[in-house]
RNA sequence: CGCGGGGUGGAGCAGUUGGCAGCUCGUUGGGCUCAUAACCCAAAGGUCGUAAGUUCGAGUCUUACCCCCGCAACCA
């Protein structure tokens, strides 16, 4: 049997339309689980939406609309979304599916019959007009940050998780699974800022709004936003169901992706429910950086938020999906800028890809009338070296992707793609052809459509659509189309490449994009 | 106050366990003609935030300091 292979993306709160920063995320799950399956993985790829709360409420009031006809809508905006962005999850999560709301609730008895859920008061500083809460810390000169007026100290009774019984043994586990969270950096982030200074309870239920899972043994009450999106990625695959196969066999999850925002609740609390229902813990937790707009964080009161679909209409999904990927980078925020992206445009996929795959067709017809048949068994030093350089490229990428590394994977296979370049011109196919040179020139082409299938096939993952459309015109039959085929250099027999390639991206004209893309 | 990240040639970034400072874009010059005015080569350009220390040797380790960003608890 197949090893299962289960990734998780955050479920997002569909307070308005998706931005680049949400379609970012969904492409990186989307690029593992494409990954994993190429290598042979029984992959489970989750999504979805957190529906509840109070701010939905108002959004929902504010269109005109009932919470539900809202969310309905808004998960439609998500599933259209990521259709058009060819994401290839297996299940969308909702979190006011009947079978999840009824999940949670009876995970909230539990909790509260086992003691880790007890009743208490919460008490914060309340603005009525924004009919919301706010910590001490949070207050701008004691008044609401988000309409700067006054707030009123507030008791409620509420509900609480008992987070401090399980610190220790978050931090034994931290201990025992250096790679838990990925990068480690965060780890140390939480140990230092919220467990080693004692975590606090955390409340787990509101009565200032109803929108959202009621307590079962106290209806009043509605259990608060964690509780209720965390277990989400328990509820899609039937945990708490008469129907549990599918719970059985990917729990526990391999990669869990989240934006850094929402690192501290997937280190922290997510471990801890776990660990109160005696589950295991996911493998990896990787959190990701933002991307920034030059002049700071996306947002729509600055006015510079990007939408996916400005991009995808224009460039395609491939494009869109290459860009977001490369920008990022582990170690801090990816910038987004439409200079940027039209100079990856232009040199990376045009340039250095298209262009490549297109010259070597053209020059494959045009000596062998479109046909390689065969390896040349003696490759000389250009060639071992070419070779082992590409060889010692691949495992780098492979590496990469297997760390999550996404922006570094595409540079280092990238590498490839210029080197590759350069080796036209260190075999001069041209002169080679002039003088007669058969065996030669058979080699060079050999080896450069031998480069191309590798490059596509580590492109799958990445924007299948080119590397299907790159492999079919250099015509790599599907047998030669797996990762494992990677390894090897003499395996094309018979080739046959399109008579006329049909270039990948064309080039753009800068000024032209930049105008659109500033809009 | 504290915690985390960052500070590397004009711009954006890599730099694994310390060992001649790399990549992409841009600039300048050259080459090539198979190709999407694309490709290849070369050059200019960095005392790797500052100061001190450990070491035969530090961008890479230690200490102090400076600057930028984020976090600081229920905020998706």
């Amino acid at each position: 049997m197949k090893d299962t292979f289960y990734i998780t993306t955050p479920i997002y709160y569909p307070s308005g339309k998706f931005h680049i920063g949400t379609a970012y995320t969904e492409v990186f799950a989307d690029t593992i689980k494409r990954y994993k399956t190429l290598r042979g993985y029984d992959t489970y790829m989750l999504t979805g939406t957190d529906e509840h709360g109070q701010k939905i409420q108002e959004k929902a009031q504010q269109n005109g609309k009932s919470p539900k006809e809202y969310v309905d809508e808004m998960a439609q905006m998500a599933k259209d979304l990521w259709k058009t962005m060819d994401i290839k999850y297996d299940y969308f999560i909702r979190t006011t599916e009947e079978r999840h709301e009824k999940a949670v609730q009876e995970i909230f008895e539990y909790f509260l019959q086992k003691g880790d859920i007890y009743k208490g008061t919460y008490e914060g500083w309340y603005c009525m007009p924004c009919e919301g809460y706010f910590t001490p810390t949070q207050l701008v000169d004691g008044k609401c940050p988000d309409c700067g007026r006054e707030v009123k100290l507030m008791k409620e009774e509420a509900y609480f998780f008992n987070m401090k019984k399980y610190a220790d043994k978050l931090l034994k586990y931290y201990e025992e699974h250096p790679d838990f969270a990925i990068p480690a950096y965060r780890k140390t982030e939480m140990i230092n800022n919220f467990i080693k200074p004692g975590l606090e309870d955390l409340c787990v239920t509101r009565t200032s709004f109803d929108w959202g899972i009621k307590v079962k043994s106290d209806p009043k009450h509605v259990i608060y936003v964690w509780l209720d999106a965390l277990t989400n990625y328990l509820t899609a695959l039937g945990y708490m169901q008469e129907d549990d196969k599918q719970f059985k066999k990917y729990w526990p999850a391999d990669v869990q992706l989240v934006g850094k925002d929402i690192g501290r609740f997937h280190l922290i609390y997510w471990p801890i429910f776990l660990m109160a229902l005696n589950l295991p813990l996911p493998k990896n937790i990787v959190v990701h950086n933002w991307i920034m707009m030059k002049d700071g964080k996306m947002s729509k009161s600055f006015g510079n938020v990007v939408y996916p679909e400005k991009l995808i209409n224009r460039y395609g999904i491939d494009a869109t999906k290459y860009y977001l990927l490369r920008i990022v980078p582990m170690s801090q925020d990816g910038i987004y800028s439409p200079e940027d992206f039209i100079e990856k445009y232009n040199s990376d996929l045009c340039n250095d890809l298209g262009n490549l795959v297109n010259r070597t067709i053209s020059m494959v017809n045009k000596y062998f009338e479109g046909k390689i048949s065969e390896y040349n068994e003696t490759p000389n030093d250009v060639d071992k070296e070419f070779e082992e350089f590409t060889n010692s490229q691949i495992e780098k990428v492979e590496n990469l992707i297997e760390k999550y590394e996404m922006s570094n994977a595409l540079q280092e296979l990238w590498t490839i793609v210029s080197r590759t370049n350069k080796y036209i011109d260190e075999t001069r196919p041209w002169e080679l052809y002039k003088n007669e040179e058969t065996e030669k020139l058979k080699s060079s082409m050999y080896h450069l459509i031998e480069n191309i299938r590798k490059i596509g096939i580590m492109l799958i993952p990445f924007m299948e659509n080119t590397a299907k459309n790159l492999l079919g015109q250099v015509g790599i039959p599907n047998q030669l189309q797996t990762w494992e085929s990677l390894k090897k250099y003499d395996t094309l027999k018979n080739i046959k490449v399109t008579e006329k390639g049909e270039p990948l991206f064309m080039r753009k004209n800068v000024e032209e994009e930049l105008e659109y893309l500033r809009n």
